[in-house]
DNA sequence: TCAAAAGTGTTAAATATACACCCATGT
DNA sequence: ACATGGGTGTATATTTAACACTTTTGA
């Protein structure tokens, strides 16, 4: 569907006033990073509408897949953000222009929209990224250095955060921004990262492995530069 | 508004596709209760759609004073219910019916509908409870024993109840359930509804005392059956 | 052999739990 | 005076916290 087309046949394809915004979350180089698209000097989180034909949640996961190739990850609906002049109408008015489409204020794009804010983990090597129809450009970012975002997708993606924050003590989710097989020190320095605080190191050990959700694996990994952890893995029988 | 100028009107009153409903509760007689509403032999809960030039909190707070007439109470979202094919429209074609209204599927009623699922806490003698044009009878339930329920009402209210019961050990917000002034024994007993099982009274007032959030008052309760017990009200200073 | 990272152990402090005890009050 | 519910204290168990000790490995 290209841009012409999703002006032209949104309005009948999509439920009206209602979108879906996710925060992609990741972890990389010791940094919690969040899935930013681009365009016209700004950056937004992907999103996208909620099909006549699909429930909300399946809509999330369709824009999930559609933005990094996964198909099933940890997703969850944290919040709606329904202000009631909440709208892209500006930005889409400068993205109409530069492409040289017919714009109209009373476009279905142009319309006051609540949002589903969803947050997504996800382990960052197994994404393939790819930007829509509008954006420029897309990326990982730090989500304690974001750009400049437009409208209020700066607070959703805070939002986001905060949110992770409360979620990670109470629900044990923090391995999907892992690979399958990860080592303590790796959750380790993830749950310090997302809690932005030191966590003793013994301690934490401890209380991870008594969850009983941790699988340890026979052999150490390798290729590590002292000594060589040992690799954990969900438990499958969960 | 009368039934049918909503009908005709409520198209261009409010967004389409978008509802919200609340489950409304209240503690009465040692049982956790919510606000339901009656009409051709099955319940629902509260409900509305939001206005076009109205924020989603915002339509959530005047439903909740249409309906309990409480101008602020605790309120919070919790989920929402987006299944593709959600639709009021059986229940609504049952109404029109009885009610001698002109009704047709293409009604903006009878579409598919995202509904908000939020939550209210509220004392139930300060409310004073009215139904909307469409019910028949309304009155507070025993959320463990709850009526025939129409569409998924059923569903949102126990989802509600599972909310606060998580809710409530996080966040202080359980008194939004008393009356301003309450004392120790009835907070413990609250609590034991909506945990549903026996808290420990002795533990149960040193934790809750050390939270810091409780003021004693001077002058313990009157009227009561035995040794009378001491009333709390909220700290000011919060 | 030494520094750094991984893993485990050991003790002290803080909380949670169970239950005992005293207080106030209506009958 | 006594049964009952309210309020507090005390001993014990459990959990959390702080940090010490040992192991592994590359330089």
């Amino acid at each position: 569907m290209d841009m012409q087309e999703f002006l032209d046949k949104g309005e009948e394809l999509f439920l009206p006033n209602l979108s879906l915004d996710i925060a992609i979350m990741g972890f990389q180089d010791g940094e919690l990073k969040v899935l930013l698209l681009e365009f016209e000097g700004g950056w937004s989180l992907p999103g996208g509408y909620v099909g006549r034909d699909e429930s909300t949640d399946s809509a999330a996961v369709r824009v999930l897949e559609e933005r990094t190739g996964l198909k099933q990850s940890f997703l969850k609906l944290f919040q709606v953000f329904g202000k009631k002049d909440r709208s892209f109408s500006n930005e889409f008015k400068k993205i109409a222009a530069k492409a040289g489409l017919s714009w109209h204020e009373e476009l279905w794009i142009n319309k006051r929209f609540v949002s589903l804010a969803y947050y997504a983990l996800v382990d960052i090597d197994k994404t393939n990224p790819t930007g829509g129809e509008w954006q420029q450009a897309f990326g990982w970012h730090n989500v304690k250095d974001l750009p400049k975002m437009w409208m209020d997708h700066g607070e959703i993606a805070s939002a986001a955060m905060e949110q992770l924050r409360r979620d990670i003590t109470l629900e044990h989710i923090s391995f999907n921004l892992l690979p399958e097989e990860f080592t303590m020190p790796e959750l380790h320095q993830l749950h310090e990262t997302i809690l932005d605080k030191k966590l003793e190191r013994s301690r934490f050990q401890k209380k991870m492995l008594s969850l009983g959700i941790f699988e340890r694996l026979p052999k150490p990994k390798e290729d590590a530069p002292r000594r060589k952890p040992y690799l954990y893995k969900i438990k499958e029988s969960t």
